[in-house]
DNA sequence: AAAAAAATTATACTACTGGTATAAAAATCA
DNA sequence: TGATTTTTATACCAGTAGTATAATTTTTTT
């Protein structure tokens, strides 16, 4: 993306965080960032198209922040999981994402409820994953419903804790405070065997391609770096990474990737590894034709 | 108040429950209640103050509901609780009150955000109070604690039962379901002794007359009621009721109470009921004593 | 360095918003 | 009936999001 245009994003979320989002008039963030009205609208089509830009630098951000924390280390211990939750938060305060999204979801333009929507499932997804993790598969049918809980729990504490607090927020005893709640609310249910939202509605809510471009993804990454340190042949090393790369790149960035030219690189390689590695070579077989019958 | 005013505000309540508050502008309420643009800035300064008085009536009819339910019965009996959160519940989802609170809670107009933030205290203001009734004077420390994170809970599990079920809603269900959740943390707090918030918050944040108002008014309505049962002289009898009357009106409803009148009428009635009712004659001077000090 | 292409600016414009002002008409009250 | 209040219709103001366009500047290509 372009320099200037990521500096408007940046001075337009400077004027959300101070004045909100409505209150901020396209004229404030023309002047604020210095550009005239024509190149806004070269940039973006609306000041909604600008928020939705902004929302997923942010978003993205927090992806990333969150699952560096994760890996190499245990899914089931509880601690990475309290500092996932306080990396998010800290990120959330920082930010004021939680205020913008609630004022913006009020804006009654449709992609960007859409676009909160599809948000709010995947973290709520994300929580899912990590209880799972966690509190193991016996916990399962109650584990959505102690995801949905949790998000209500710590939103709240941090509303008024803030408010009780102003500036000196100890983001730590909030996050240790409302996952001690939700590990006894989990006992509790589980002994009582209480259910309110069936386990299923979290796939029917969120529609399939994103969930399967996530599994599609994380597939393909694993098969592909298995191949990579599966190639023993030195002669052949820099030959075959290329073509690992360039599917992978293929498949997974490309917005109309190339069929035939994926399919003949794989073939290629595959005459030749076949026999070393041919659980993988199978594998991303697999993954490829079942990503072009998809599309 | 007026019937037509009334009808404006009804008329702009559907508008805002179908459009949202922001989306309505002025003349879709213009034209939706059939009144001229001067009739209306006649009846309201703005439409913020429109909504300010939609709001008290609807923040009145949820008190008036809530309360029927409680009148001579077990304060401490959790099925009444249950009940009165239903009809809260089903109040809110009917009027589409919290969305609409949560909209207009980015208006950047200062009545507004503070009207709305005095409401939710004495929501949980309420909840305290109903739960100090439920599980005890001994769980106070973790009172407020539980009191904020049951809005949540049942906040949330609302929004997604909602969106899960569309219109068949059972609120019964949900609210069953979180005041269950909300007696295990409770004991789970109470057990572990683990605190976040301070009780003495709430007072805090609640700004002292709205507290002392309410006190005062429960107060002075207990003393003059035993007073007025405690006269058995009935050639009298007339003339204190009329006197009791008058004081109780002042004190609670005048927006100047006329001080000396005040204490020229109580002083008359005192020197006739002194003998007999000491007592009660005796709170109802400190009470309009320190009335009159506070203000 | 020159020419071509792209990006940026300034400006004027439309259609809409909330809110003000006012004179005429209608309803209410004494 | 006559006076007073309420209501209406209308024009108006300043500000909003967004469009259109011609002129200028910057970047890219040759």
């Amino acid at each position: 993306m372009n320099d200037r245009k990521k500096h408007v994003i940046m001075m337009a979320h400077q004027l959300f965080i101070e004045k909100g989002f409505q209150a901020t008039s396209i004229q404030d963030i023309l002047d604020y960032s210095g550009i005239s009205k024509g190149t806004f609208y070269n940039y973006f089509s609306s000041k909604n198209e600008l928020l939705i830009a902004l929302l997923k630098e942010l978003y993205f951000e927090m992806e990333q922040a969150q699952n560096k924390l994760l890996v190499g280390q245990d899914a089931s211990d509880l601690e990475i999981f309290i500092k996932q939750v306080e990396v998010q938060t800290e990120l959330n305060r920082k930010n004021k994402l939680i205020s913008l999204l609630e004022e913006v979801n009020f804006s009654n333009d449709k992609e960007i409820i859409h676009f909160i929507r599809i948000g709010q499932l995947k973290i709520l997804k994300w929580l899912h994953s990590r209880f799972l993790d966690i509190f193991g598969k016996e916990k399962e049918p109650y584990i959505l419903d102690c995801a949905i809980m949790f998000t209500g729990i710590l939103h709240i504490n941090f509303k008024y804790y803030s408010a009780a607090h102003e500036k000196n927020i100890n983001i730590s005893k909030v996050v240790r405070y409302s996952v001690s709640r939700i590990v006894s609310i989990m006992e509790d249910v589980a002994k009582s065997k209480e259910q309110l939202f069936e386990p299923q509605l979290l796939g029917h809510w969120l529609p399939k391609n994103h969930q399967q471009k996530k599994v599609f993804q994380r597939d393909i990454d694993k098969t592909i770096t298995a191949l990579k340190s599966g190639i023993k042949d030195t002669d052949l090393e820099d030959k075959y990474l290329e073509f690992l790369d360039f599917i992978q790149d293929e498949l997974l960035h490309a917005k109309k990737p190339r069929r035939h030219l994926v399919e003949n690189v794989f073939n290629e390689m595959k005459k030749d590894l076949s026999p070393t590695n041919k659980k993988e070579i199978f594998a991303l077989e697999v993954l490829i034709s079942t990503y072009f019958q998809r599309s």
